[in-house]
DNA sequence: ATAACATATGAACAATCAATCATATGTTTG
DNA sequence: CAAACATATGATTGATTGTTCATATGTTAT
């Protein structure tokens, strides 16, 4: 990272300095570009991805995603809570078993808008 | 990964093996998949967040991005090539420098998305 | 042509991460 | 209580990734 004492300097700063200063303003706080990046992160696995597809249909335990993605019980619940933990699903303890259901329609209209972005 | 001889069973798959072959059918081909995780991952860090929401406000050459984030040419010009690669951003030539500009509205609407769960 | 400048690229390194294996927790059934 | 079952967790490891430094490419001006 360089240091204030050390800045490189460009022509174009000087000529669009309003420009600058305009996007300066408008940028939202650190913490809040490092949590939406988190975010994202969270979307930036297929196993994870995979996951939340199977629950745009249904309610799932974590044996049958296991199955149905050809995955370890221990994977599937590593990246589960994940997923948990970025609030993307919810789980519902039935017993022994946890059924998962995505957390809310966030998940749908993100995945729906990144699968326009790949398709056009 | 577990072959097919080896899979675990739990009570539930059978219950619901309607639902669990709804999913599977309505489930897109994992390479379409892969690709989604992958332009997630672009979004999934904070840098290239960063350099988009500079980019929200006007176009930029490099240095510009470089100085308003605090960053090395050389680390902007990686991230930009990410991006870029990710068809987010788009370069504009003029003479010695290069602009960069948002691809297209895809890339606010996902941010804007983001921002609301995060929000919430 | 040569110097100055803007950007791109390649190699190297530290940090992060997903899958695996082994095991722990907690629940139901006999 | 003990065994079977569903899920969670911790440690390890191979792979991926973001930054840095050095250098290359390409453009403008003297």
């Amino acid at each position: 990272m360089p240091d204030s004492s050390d800045v490189e300097r460009c022509g174009f700063l000087f000529v669009h300095q309003d420009t600058v200063r305009q996007v300066t303003e408008q940028m939202p706080e650190d913490e809040k570009l490092y949590d939406l990046a988190e975010l994202f992160k969270v979307f930036g696995d297929s196993t994870r991805i995979k996951i939340l597809y199977a629950l745009f249909e249904a309610e799932l335990c974590v044996c049958d995603i296991a199955q149905l993605l050809g995955l370890t019980q221990s994977a599937v619940s590593h990246q589960l809570r994940v997923l948990k933990s970025g609030r993307l699903v919810k789980p519902r303890k039935e017993g022994k078993t946890v059924f998962y259901s995505l957390a809310d329609d966030h998940v749908r209209t993100l995945i729906a808008q990144g699968m326009e972005h790949i398709e056009e």
